[in-house]
Parts: C-alpha cells; structure tokens; sequence
DNA sequence: TCATGACTTCCGCTGGACGGAAGAGGAAGC
DNA sequence: GCTTCCTCTTCCGTCCAGCGGAAGTCATGA
C-alpha cells in the first residue's frame, strides 16, 4: 500500500479517524482485517477503536461482515460547508441545464489539482460515468479539469503539467498540446474533452465566475461532442452566467476549494 | 439509556465521536466552549481532542473562531451506502420530475418515526424551504412522510400517534383526523399537505415501490394546491412508477433504511 | 485601565489503551 | 467427518497517553 494515512497515529483520536480513512471510493467495504492493514495498526486494536465507531454509528457492519461507513457519519458529513453556498445557488441552473440537454450535468472546483465533484445530475441514458459527488479527478482530462485547470495559478498548473497520466488512447498527454488547448479555453471560454477520460464519453465545460475570478466550472457529459456542440456552449453559457449572477448576491463562495468560511447567508433560518 | 450526544462517553474514541455528534442542522458551526459543553466534556478535553479532528480534518476552524465540519468527514460521509441505491436510480426521474412541475421535488425514505430526506431538487422560485438532504421531518406534517407513514407498521403509527406536535396552525394535531387521512391515502395512491408543516408550503407525494413493499415517498413542494393538484398527483405516478420499475431490476433498496435502530448484534455481548 | 470571557498551555497522576497470545467460529479442502 | 486455514474475538498485565484543574494568554468592550 502506498504510504497513505497510515502510519498508525499516535493518540487514540488519530487512529480511530485512520480508520474512517481506510474507506475511499475503491473500498466502500472493508473487512476487519484489510481495515487494520489499510489504518497501518494491529488487529486487535483494529478491533477495538471498530467496536466503538460501530457503536456511535460512524461505522455499520454489513450482514456478510464487512464494515461500511455509516449513516451517521453521512449525517454529519453533510453538514459541512462544503461549498454549500456555490451548491444552493447552482442548484436550479443545473436542473435547468439538464432540462435543456438531457445530458449528465456536473459542477466542480478546484481541491489542490484535482477537479472535486461538488453536484452532479445524472440523465437516464448515461453513459458508464465515473464521477459522483465528491470524486476527485485529473484536471487535465476532463472538460471541468481544463477549465479549472486554464484558471488556475501557474504553481498548480505546474504540478499538474509535471505528470500527465494516460487514461485512454486519447488522453492528451503532451504538455505542448495541453498548453496550447488552455489558451484556447481561455480565449473561446470553454473546454471540450473526447474520450480523454473514459471512452464513449465526451465533455464540455464553461467556467463560473465570483467577482471577476473563477470559482467553478460546469460541464455536461455527452456520447459525442460532433452534432451539437455550438448548443451545448450556448446551454452552459446561460446556466453558469446564471449561477454567477446569483453568487454575486452571496458572501464568500471564494477560497477556491480551500474552507471557505460558512456563510451565514443560506446556513440556517437567522 | 438512549442517552443523547453527551454523558462523556467513556472511550477516548467516544468522546472524540461526541464532539462531532454535537453538531446538527442548528448548529452547524460551534465555539470551542459550546462545543465542549455540547459533548460533555471539559475544556481542555474538548480542545486537545477537537485537535486532533483539525488536524485531520473532520473539523476545520473558521476565520472567526468557530468549528464547522470538515471536507474530509464530508468525503467519508459521502461513502455511506445510505440508499445510494434508490438514489441512483431515483436521480433521473427526479429530473424528470422537476422539469415538468418546476416544483421543489423531494425524495424519501423513513427512519424509525421521520422522514429521512435522501435527495431534493430545489426550483427557483422556491418557497422557504425546510428540508435538505439528511433532514429528518415530522411524519405526520409532510407529504412524503404521510405516504410513509400510512405504509408504516402499526407500531411505528403508534409512535407517531402519541405525539402529534403542533408546528403550524394547520399542522394535524388530532389523531382522527390524521388516522382518517392515512386511510385516504392508501385509498386514493397519495398523501397532500396544506401549510401543515411551514406557512405557505403545501405538498403532494407519492410511494416508491419495489417488490410490493414501500420502500419511499415522492414528494412535491409548491406554494398552493387549489389549482393543480390534479396534475402534480399524475406526474409524480408516472415519476414513481418509472423509479419502481428501475427498482425491480435492483437487489435490495430495503435494509439500508431498515436497521436504523441500534441493531442488538453487538450490543451486550460486547 | 481594568474586567470579562474565550481560548491555550502546563504538568503530575492515574486509569484506560495497547497488543501479544490464545480461543472461537466457519468455510473450504482432504 | 475431520483437518486446515483464515478471520474474527476475547483476555489480561504492563505502562504510557489521556485527563483535567489550574494558571497563563489574548481579545474585546466598558
């Protein structure tokens, strides 16, 4: 395993909370043993500090006895501000959008380099998507990745640009091609990806902007980009001028993925 | 002993669970000293452990002080198998749904005695609306838990009929009348509410089915009733019976919904 | 300036956490 | 059926990490 959480923290809080991150999106479900190997600590303690998150509900053992998160923990979880002030107001606009293409809707921001899922709609006739809220993935292959990508400071793009990994055969991977798209991404104002993902699946993204800086991108997710791509931009440009529109109305959306400060606006009734 | 959040759990992981347990919709941001307060715990206690949660980031510190949940409890969060099932399937119709009424569309499942709102989509025009995702509701003052509750076994109606609290004027306080409603209900296929639960907010809904068990409630959030009703009632039924139908193709929606209360397997023995 | 309240740090005591080892449980294999 | 193998569960003596009262620091506001 590459070196992840584990390391086996030294107060008791650490390693109960390495447990929790022993689940990914790979490991939905975990035996006791894996769960020990993945939190870096011996089984019987493993064991214990399981014993007591089951008990709280952070953790639920399945009848097969495998160990899932649990659904206090998803509870809890949605209480973060996680752009939740960016996901209240785009919320509408993408319904809309998905009234319009019918295609898989996505909104997502920058986490470091990575583009994280925020919201996502999902249309009946999907394709194999791969993305569902809070996935994390490469900027540089999809249409929202290139978008936050073309905006984002030189630091990043740098780290990004230094490892450009193949998903597919069309996986831009040449820096030279990349550059040269993000120039047009920033030129035309919006981004396009085929097949570069996953195949059988092309994208396009528009960017959403707060007080003249980028906080999101939007994108739509369609089997092929060569019928109806001028609609697609048209459909995006409203929608994300729409959501920008409201977000000039709302507090503090900003701080890239970074903790913005929960905005009291849409947090509770006062 | 169905103790609450507090009563300082004996494990250090208890405590550190409490502290996370202390934050609900209401207080979704919290001072280190109400947050020690909240969990039970003294000051230092509540601060070394609220620590190690920063650290790892199932907390993070606002600007001004304060404690919000983190990202990285959100992402674990967000691994729960709550439902992910009926919520996948359910997602496009949901779409559906609101394109065709334009109404804030509402899906959900019962936990124990309320409703469990698993998914929403929220119009633009929208009310002063009460439910997010992961809300839990009264039964018997909204429109998806009435659905919900007129399919409950008897002793989850017993419940609810003991306590039947007042949150509007209209709010159905008589257990007559209510009962008389859920007779209706199963009668005529869906449930309505009129300002029962909030001023100025009236609902329809609907069940979801699978394997002739209700499984959920489809639900529609509008200003009044007086005139569509008629044709809300027609596009839920189609929306639920597509769901039904993408249901039928689906292991097991039930279960996950279904242990919500402290299963005994762990319980005493250990 | 002083008072107040919220947070942070200190430090000696102690009780709870640690984890090796042994015991159950159960599913494939002989 | 019996054996083997693997995963999970329980036990228990050692000892160190967590505990929390008390004191210190930093803002705010009177």
């Amino acid at each position: 395993m590459a070196g992840n959480t584990g390391t086996a923290g030294r107060s008791v809080t650490s390693r109960a909370l390495s447990l929790l991150a022993a689940f990914d999106e790979d490991h939905r479900r975990l035996a006791l043993t894996v769960l020990a190997e993945r939190a870096g600590m011996p089984l019987p303690t493993a064991h214990r500090l399981v014993s007591d998150l089951v008990e709280f509900g952070a953790l639920t053992r399945t009848p097969s006895g495998d160990y899932v998160v649990g659904r206090r923990l998803w509870d809890i979880g949605l209480l973060a501000p996680v752009q939740s002030g960016l996901r209240e107001v785009a919320s509408p606009h993408l319904q809309d959008l998905y009234g319009v293409t019918r295609a898989t809707v996505h909104l997502a921001v920058r986490d470091g380099a990575r583009a994280l899922y925020v919201d996502r709609l999902r249309g009946h006739a999907s394709l194999p998507i791969v993305s569902t809220v809070g996935s994390r993935l490469p900027l540089h292959a999809t249409g929202v990745g290139k978008v936050l990508l073309a905006h984002a400071p030189a630091a990043v793009q740098e780290e990004v640009f230094r490892e450009l990994p193949r998903l597919t055969p069309f996986t831009i991977t040449a820096p030279g091609s990349l550059r040269r798209q993000l120039t047009l991404v920033l030129r035309d104002g919006f981004a396009t990806t085929a097949e570069e993902l996953g195949l059988g699946a092309c994208s396009v993204a528009v960017p959403v902007v707060q007080r003249d800086q980028v906080v999101a991108a939007l994108g739509v997710v369609v089997p092929s980009l060569t019928r109806d791509r001028p609609r697609l931009v048209a459909a995006l440009q409203v929608a994300a001028q729409g959501i920008s529109r409201s977000l000039a109305r709302v507090p503090a959306v900003v701080g890239e993925a970074a903790e913005n400060s929960a905005p009291p606006a849409l947090a509770d009734g006062g």
